[in-house]
DNA sequence: CGTGTTTGACCGGCGC
DNA sequence: GCGCCGGTCAAACACG
Protein backbone atom coordinates (compact mmCIF):
# COMPACT_ATOMS: atom_id res chain seq x y z
CA UNK A 1 0.00 0.00 0.00
CA UNK A 2 2.90 2.13 1.04
CA UNK A 3 4.24 1.48 -1.59
CA UNK A 4 1.43 2.17 -4.15
CA UNK A 5 1.18 5.28 -2.57
CA UNK A 6 4.49 6.14 -3.71
CA UNK A 7 4.42 4.95 -6.90
CA UNK A 8 1.53 7.00 -7.26
CA UNK A 9 3.21 10.04 -6.27
CA UNK A 10 5.78 9.86 -8.31
CA UNK A 11 3.89 9.35 -11.23
CA UNK A 12 1.58 12.08 -10.02
CA UNK A 13 3.48 14.33 -12.43
CA UNK A 14 1.39 17.36 -13.90
CA UNK A 15 0.24 16.31 -16.54
CA UNK A 16 -1.34 13.10 -16.12
CA UNK A 17 -2.90 12.52 -19.50
CA UNK A 18 -1.24 9.23 -19.84
CA UNK A 19 -0.20 8.79 -16.63
CA UNK A 20 -1.53 7.33 -13.79
CA UNK A 21 -5.00 6.41 -15.09
CA UNK A 22 -4.26 5.59 -18.94
CA UNK A 23 -2.35 2.34 -17.58
CA UNK A 24 -5.46 0.88 -16.40
CA UNK A 25 -7.58 1.99 -19.17
CA UNK A 26 -8.15 -0.11 -22.04
CA UNK A 27 -6.85 1.84 -25.14
CA UNK A 28 -9.73 0.54 -27.14
CA UNK A 29 -12.85 0.32 -24.98
CA UNK A 30 -14.76 -2.78 -26.16
CA UNK A 31 -17.24 -1.67 -23.27
CA UNK A 32 -20.93 -2.78 -24.65
CA UNK A 33 -23.47 -0.63 -23.40
CA UNK A 34 -23.40 3.16 -22.56
CA UNK A 35 -19.93 3.56 -23.41
CA UNK A 36 -20.34 2.72 -27.24
CA UNK A 37 -23.39 5.30 -27.33
CA UNK A 38 -21.58 8.93 -27.05
CA UNK A 39 -19.32 7.82 -30.02
CA UNK A 40 -22.81 7.14 -32.39
CA UNK A 41 -23.64 10.64 -31.08
CA UNK A 42 -20.55 12.14 -31.96
CA UNK A 43 -20.50 11.28 -35.44
CA UNK A 44 -24.17 12.77 -35.40
CA UNK A 45 -22.55 15.89 -34.30
CA UNK A 46 -24.84 16.19 -31.59
CA UNK A 47 -22.74 14.68 -28.89
CA UNK A 48 -19.49 15.78 -29.18
CA UNK A 49 -18.13 13.98 -25.73
CA UNK A 50 -17.46 10.33 -26.17
CA UNK A 51 -18.31 8.89 -23.07
CA UNK A 52 -14.59 7.57 -23.13
CA UNK A 53 -13.07 10.29 -23.56
CA UNK A 54 -14.96 11.90 -20.48
CA UNK A 55 -13.65 8.87 -18.39
CA UNK A 56 -10.78 10.58 -18.00
CA UNK A 57 -8.95 8.98 -20.95
CA UNK A 58 -7.32 12.51 -21.03
CA UNK A 59 -7.46 15.42 -19.95
CA UNK A 60 -10.82 16.36 -21.00
CA UNK A 61 -12.08 19.87 -20.51
CA UNK A 62 -15.56 19.79 -22.18
CA UNK A 63 -17.81 23.18 -23.44
CA UNK A 64 -21.09 23.40 -22.40
CA UNK A 65 -21.59 24.56 -25.75
CA UNK A 66 -22.32 20.75 -26.07
CA UNK A 67 -25.59 20.14 -27.05
CA UNK A 68 -26.03 17.33 -24.86
CA UNK A 69 -29.08 14.34 -25.02
CA UNK A 70 -31.58 15.58 -22.96
CA UNK A 71 -30.17 12.92 -20.39
CA UNK A 72 -27.43 10.68 -20.40
CA UNK A 73 -29.26 7.83 -18.68
CA UNK A 74 -31.92 8.82 -21.89
CA UNK A 75 -29.45 7.49 -24.07
CA UNK A 76 -29.08 4.14 -21.91
CA UNK A 77 -31.43 1.74 -23.07
CA UNK A 78 -30.79 -0.92 -21.35
CA UNK A 79 -32.60 -3.04 -19.27
CA UNK A 80 -33.27 -2.67 -15.58
CA UNK A 81 -31.04 -3.72 -12.88
CA UNK A 82 -30.21 -7.10 -13.10
CA UNK A 83 -26.89 -9.36 -11.55
CA UNK A 84 -23.96 -8.58 -13.70
CA UNK A 85 -24.00 -11.49 -16.78
CA UNK A 86 -20.76 -13.73 -16.32
CA UNK A 87 -19.00 -11.33 -19.03
CA UNK A 88 -18.40 -9.17 -16.83
CA UNK A 89 -14.79 -10.34 -15.79
CA UNK A 90 -14.19 -10.61 -18.99
CA UNK A 91 -14.31 -7.20 -20.10
CA UNK A 92 -12.77 -6.18 -16.69
CA UNK A 93 -9.99 -8.26 -16.92
CA UNK A 94 -8.98 -6.46 -19.88
CA UNK A 95 -5.78 -6.88 -21.29
CA UNK A 96 -5.14 -3.50 -21.34
CA UNK A 97 -5.82 -2.74 -18.09
CA UNK A 98 -3.13 -5.07 -16.07
CA UNK A 99 -3.10 -3.55 -12.70
CA UNK A 100 -6.72 -3.41 -12.19
CA UNK A 101 -6.17 -6.56 -10.46
CA UNK A 102 -8.59 -5.39 -8.04
CA UNK A 103 -11.94 -5.33 -10.46
CA UNK A 104 -10.52 -8.55 -11.80
CA UNK A 105 -13.26 -10.73 -9.99
CA UNK A 106 -16.32 -11.59 -12.03
CA UNK A 107 -19.43 -9.90 -10.31
CA UNK A 108 -21.40 -13.14 -10.40
CA UNK A 109 -18.74 -14.98 -8.77
CA UNK A 110 -18.61 -12.37 -5.81
CA UNK A 111 -22.57 -12.31 -5.48
CA UNK A 112 -22.67 -15.72 -5.30
CA UNK A 113 -19.66 -14.93 -2.44
CA UNK A 114 -21.90 -13.08 -0.51
CA UNK A 115 -24.71 -15.78 -0.76
CA UNK A 116 -22.55 -18.46 0.26
CA UNK A 117 -21.41 -16.01 2.92
CA UNK A 118 -25.46 -15.80 4.38
CA UNK A 119 -26.17 -19.21 3.54
CA UNK A 120 -23.19 -20.14 5.74
CA UNK A 121 -24.39 -17.93 8.77
CA UNK A 122 -27.57 -19.59 8.64
CA UNK A 123 -26.56 -23.12 8.61
CA UNK A 124 -24.20 -21.91 11.41
CA UNK A 125 -26.81 -20.33 13.57
CA UNK A 126 -28.76 -23.06 13.36
CA UNK A 127 -26.07 -25.40 14.38
CA UNK A 128 -25.81 -23.23 17.58
CA UNK A 129 -21.87 -23.35 17.57
CA UNK A 130 -21.65 -20.07 18.30
CA UNK A 131 -18.08 -19.42 19.26
CA UNK A 132 -16.97 -21.92 16.26
CA UNK A 133 -19.59 -20.22 14.27
CA UNK A 134 -18.09 -16.35 15.15
CA UNK A 135 -14.79 -17.59 13.65
CA UNK A 136 -15.80 -19.11 10.74
CA UNK A 137 -18.38 -16.26 10.35
CA UNK A 138 -15.32 -14.14 10.00
CA UNK A 139 -13.76 -16.31 7.20
CA UNK A 140 -16.18 -17.36 5.32
CA UNK A 141 -14.13 -17.61 1.75
CA UNK A 142 -12.68 -20.48 0.84
CA UNK A 143 -9.04 -21.71 1.41
CA UNK A 144 -6.83 -20.97 -1.53
CA UNK A 145 -9.10 -18.60 -3.15
CA UNK A 146 -8.16 -15.16 -3.03
CA UNK A 147 -11.35 -12.89 -1.90
CA UNK A 148 -13.45 -11.88 -4.60
CA UNK A 149 -14.61 -8.55 -5.23
CA UNK A 150 -17.09 -7.02 -6.75
CA UNK A 151 -16.43 -4.35 -9.18
CA UNK A 152 -15.68 -1.32 -7.83
CA UNK A 153 -16.72 1.88 -8.89
CA UNK A 154 -15.29 5.11 -7.37
CA UNK A 155 -15.76 8.78 -8.08
CA UNK A 156 -14.89 12.22 -6.72
CA UNK A 157 -17.87 14.66 -4.96
CA UNK A 158 -16.39 17.95 -3.76
CA UNK A 159 -18.96 18.00 -0.76
CA UNK A 160 -18.80 19.08 2.35
CA UNK A 161 -20.37 16.21 3.64
CA UNK A 162 -18.99 12.91 3.39
CA UNK A 163 -22.03 10.80 2.64
CA UNK A 164 -24.49 12.13 0.09
CA UNK A 165 -27.71 10.93 -0.25
CA UNK A 166 -28.20 8.82 -3.53
CA UNK A 167 -31.70 7.75 -3.24
CA UNK A 168 -30.34 3.81 -1.63
CA UNK A 169 -30.08 3.55 2.19
CA UNK A 170 -26.93 2.79 3.59
CA UNK A 171 -26.08 1.75 6.93
CA UNK A 172 -22.29 2.34 8.32
CA UNK A 173 -20.63 -0.65 9.46
CA UNK A 174 -17.52 0.62 10.07
CA UNK A 175 -14.70 3.52 10.21
CA UNK A 176 -10.89 3.09 9.94
CA UNK A 177 -8.43 5.73 10.37
CA UNK A 178 -6.38 5.38 6.61
CA UNK A 179 -3.27 5.64 6.65
CA UNK A 180 -1.40 8.48 5.05
CA UNK A 181 -4.85 10.17 5.00
CA UNK A 182 -5.88 12.50 8.22
CA UNK A 183 -9.27 11.57 7.22
CA UNK A 184 -11.11 8.39 7.92
CA UNK A 185 -12.99 5.94 5.72
CA UNK A 186 -16.15 5.39 6.13
CA UNK A 187 -17.49 1.74 5.20
CA UNK A 188 -21.17 1.64 4.55
CA UNK A 189 -23.70 -0.80 3.25
CA UNK A 190 -26.88 -1.14 1.15
CA UNK A 191 -29.44 -1.97 3.97
CA UNK A 192 -31.89 -3.75 1.39
CA UNK A 193 -32.16 -7.08 2.17
CA UNK A 194 -29.67 -9.52 -0.23
CA UNK A 195 -28.44 -6.43 -1.70
CA UNK A 196 -24.42 -6.74 -0.88
CA UNK A 197 -23.60 -3.29 -2.23
CA UNK A 198 -21.08 -1.49 -0.21
CA UNK A 199 -19.36 2.06 -0.21
CA UNK A 200 -16.61 3.28 1.31
CA UNK A 201 -16.43 7.17 1.72
CA UNK A 202 -13.08 8.76 2.21
CA UNK A 203 -12.22 12.59 2.19
CA UNK A 204 -8.97 13.38 -0.28
CA UNK A 205 -6.00 13.92 1.71
CA UNK A 206 -4.92 16.28 -1.61
CA UNK A 207 -7.92 17.86 -1.12
CA UNK A 208 -10.46 17.76 2.44
CA UNK A 209 -13.10 19.46 -0.16
CA UNK A 210 -13.02 16.43 -2.15
CA UNK A 211 -14.60 13.42 -1.07
CA UNK A 212 -13.62 9.81 -2.84
CA UNK A 213 -16.62 7.56 -2.46
CA UNK A 214 -16.38 3.92 -3.65
CA UNK A 215 -19.10 1.56 -4.85
CA UNK A 216 -18.97 -1.84 -4.74
CA UNK A 217 -21.07 -4.35 -5.68
CA UNK A 218 -24.72 -4.44 -7.44
CA UNK A 219 -27.62 -3.63 -6.29
CA UNK A 220 -30.00 -6.48 -7.01
CA UNK A 221 -33.13 -3.53 -6.64
CA UNK A 222 -34.43 -0.51 -8.07
CA UNK A 223 -33.63 2.79 -6.10
CA UNK A 224 -35.68 3.42 -2.98
CA UNK A 225 -37.79 6.33 -2.80
CA UNK A 226 -36.52 8.41 0.31
CA UNK A 227 -38.86 9.99 2.17
CA UNK A 228 -36.92 13.08 1.40
CA UNK A 229 -38.26 12.42 -2.34
CA UNK A 230 -34.97 13.57 -3.28
CA UNK A 231 -31.80 11.49 -4.75
CA UNK A 232 -29.17 13.50 -4.66
CA UNK A 233 -26.32 12.76 -6.35
CA UNK A 234 -26.71 10.99 -9.10
CA UNK A 235 -22.82 9.77 -8.50
CA UNK A 236 -23.69 8.45 -5.63
CA UNK A 237 -26.04 6.46 -6.70
CA UNK A 238 -24.01 4.14 -8.44
CA UNK A 239 -25.05 0.92 -8.25
CA UNK A 240 -23.30 -0.50 -10.55
CA UNK A 241 -23.31 -3.42 -11.73
CA UNK A 242 -20.42 -4.32 -12.79
CA UNK A 243 -22.54 -5.19 -15.89
CA UNK A 244 -19.97 -4.14 -18.14
CA UNK A 245 -16.44 -4.04 -17.04
CA UNK A 246 -13.46 -2.33 -17.73
CA UNK A 247 -10.28 -1.49 -16.53
CA UNK A 248 -10.17 2.04 -14.22
CA UNK A 249 -10.75 4.89 -15.79
CA UNK A 250 -11.73 8.13 -14.23
CA UNK A 251 -13.62 11.24 -14.96
CA UNK A 252 -15.45 13.98 -13.17
CA UNK A 253 -18.54 14.69 -13.43
CA UNK A 254 -18.33 18.54 -13.18
CA UNK A 255 -20.26 21.01 -12.03
CA UNK A 256 -17.63 22.99 -11.42
CA UNK A 257 -18.88 26.14 -13.28
CA UNK A 258 -22.34 25.45 -11.78
CA UNK A 259 -22.82 29.81 -10.45
CA UNK A 260 -25.84 28.36 -8.12
CA UNK A 261 -26.63 24.75 -6.86
CA UNK A 262 -27.44 21.90 -9.58
CA UNK A 263 -30.92 21.34 -9.08
CA UNK A 264 -30.50 17.49 -8.64
CA UNK A 265 -28.23 18.69 -5.49
CA UNK A 266 -31.15 20.75 -4.19
CA UNK A 267 -32.35 18.24 -1.53
CA UNK A 268 -29.30 16.63 -0.35
CA UNK A 269 -27.02 19.84 -0.30
CA UNK A 270 -25.09 19.27 3.08
CA UNK A 271 -24.53 22.96 3.79
CA UNK A 272 -26.96 25.37 2.56
CA UNK A 273 -23.95 28.00 1.68
CA UNK A 274 -22.50 25.89 -0.98
CA UNK A 275 -21.85 26.98 -4.14
CA UNK A 276 -21.10 23.51 -4.96
CA UNK A 277 -19.50 22.23 -7.65
CA UNK A 278 -20.24 18.25 -7.19
CA UNK A 279 -16.94 17.72 -8.93
CA UNK A 280 -17.36 13.59 -9.45
CA UNK A 281 -14.76 11.17 -10.83
CA UNK A 282 -15.16 8.08 -11.40
CA UNK A 283 -13.41 4.78 -12.26
CA UNK A 284 -14.17 1.16 -13.17
CA UNK A 285 -15.82 1.82 -15.69
CA UNK A 286 -17.12 -1.66 -15.42
CA UNK A 287 -19.88 -0.25 -12.77
CA UNK A 288 -20.83 2.68 -15.08
CA UNK A 289 -23.50 0.48 -17.40
CA UNK A 290 -25.61 0.08 -14.60
CA UNK A 291 -25.10 2.74 -12.19
CA UNK A 292 -26.53 4.75 -14.87
CA UNK A 293 -29.47 1.67 -14.90
CA UNK A 294 -30.27 2.02 -11.90
CA UNK A 295 -30.56 6.32 -12.02
CA UNK A 296 -33.50 5.11 -14.31
CA UNK A 297 -35.26 3.72 -11.27
CA UNK A 298 -35.09 6.93 -9.67
CA UNK A 299 -37.66 9.30 -10.54
CA UNK A 300 -36.90 12.35 -9.29
CA UNK A 301 -32.90 12.16 -9.70
CA UNK A 302 -31.49 11.58 -13.38
CA UNK A 303 -33.96 13.03 -15.73
CA UNK A 304 -34.43 16.63 -14.43
CA UNK A 305 -30.47 16.28 -13.09
CA UNK A 306 -29.17 15.49 -16.63
CA UNK A 307 -31.91 17.36 -18.42
CA UNK A 308 -30.57 20.57 -17.10
CA UNK A 309 -27.11 19.92 -16.90
CA UNK A 310 -25.83 16.93 -19.47
CA UNK A 311 -23.25 16.12 -16.54
CA UNK A 312 -20.52 14.84 -18.51
CA UNK A 313 -20.20 18.04 -19.87
CA UNK A 314 -17.10 19.95 -18.67
CA UNK A 315 -15.40 16.84 -17.41
CA UNK A 316 -12.27 17.44 -15.62
CA UNK A 317 -9.69 15.15 -14.45
CA UNK A 318 -7.60 17.18 -11.87
CA UNK A 319 -4.47 15.29 -11.81
CA UNK A 320 -4.92 15.02 -8.04
CA UNK A 321 -7.93 13.36 -8.91
CA UNK A 322 -6.78 10.72 -11.02
CA UNK A 323 -4.02 9.72 -8.48
CA UNK A 324 -6.58 8.79 -5.76
CA UNK A 325 -8.57 7.04 -8.24
CA UNK A 326 -5.53 5.12 -9.46
CA UNK A 327 -4.67 4.48 -6.51
CA UNK A 328 -7.86 3.16 -5.61
CA UNK A 329 -7.87 0.96 -8.28
CA UNK A 330 -4.56 -0.20 -8.01
CA UNK A 331 -5.24 -2.14 -4.62
C1' DC B 1 -38.87 0.13 19.51
C1' DG B 2 -36.78 0.34 15.15
C1' DT B 3 -33.03 2.17 12.76
C1' DG B 4 -28.63 3.97 12.26
C1' DT B 5 -23.93 5.22 14.26
C1' DT B 6 -19.82 4.55 16.94
C1' DT B 7 -15.97 2.05 18.09
C1' DG B 8 -12.84 -1.50 19.64
C1' DA B 9 -11.66 -6.04 18.37
C1' DC B 10 -10.74 -9.27 15.09
C1' DC B 11 -9.30 -11.35 10.68
C1' DG B 12 -7.01 -11.91 6.23
C1' DG B 13 -3.87 -10.26 2.77
C1' DC B 14 0.44 -8.75 1.77
C1' DG B 15 5.12 -7.06 2.05
C1' DC B 16 9.39 -7.52 4.35
C1' DG C 1 7.04 -15.61 10.70
C1' DC C 2 5.89 -11.05 11.82
C1' DG C 3 3.83 -6.72 11.58
C1' DC C 4 1.10 -3.44 9.14
C1' DC C 5 -3.07 -2.22 7.17
C1' DG C 6 -7.61 -2.54 5.10
C1' DG C 7 -11.93 -4.41 5.84
C1' DT C 8 -15.57 -6.35 8.74
C1' DC C 9 -18.09 -7.59 12.85
C1' DA C 10 -21.03 -6.70 16.58
C1' DA C 11 -22.06 -4.77 21.09
C1' DA C 12 -23.16 -0.54 22.93
C1' DC C 13 -25.13 3.58 22.21
C1' DA C 14 -27.94 7.51 20.18
C1' DC C 15 -31.91 9.19 18.15
C1' DG C 16 -36.61 9.93 16.46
Amino acid sequence: MEKKVEDLKNENQPMMANSTFSDQIPTSFAFPGIFDMPCDYNEKGSFDLGFMDILGFQDYYCTTSNSTPSSLFDLIQTPPVVPSPASTSEVVNTPATPNSTSISSSSTEAANDHDQIKATKVEQDEEGEQEKTKKELLKPKKKNQKRQREPRFAFMTKSEVDHLDDGFRWRKYGQKAVKNSPFPRSYYRCTTPACGVKKRVERSSDDPSIVVTTYEGTHTHPCPVTPRGSIGFMPETAAFGGGVGGGASSFIFPPPHYQQQPPYFQNQTPTTSLSFSTTTTTTSSSSFPTFFQDRRFCPSSSDSFLRDHGLLQDMIVPSHVRKELKEEWKD
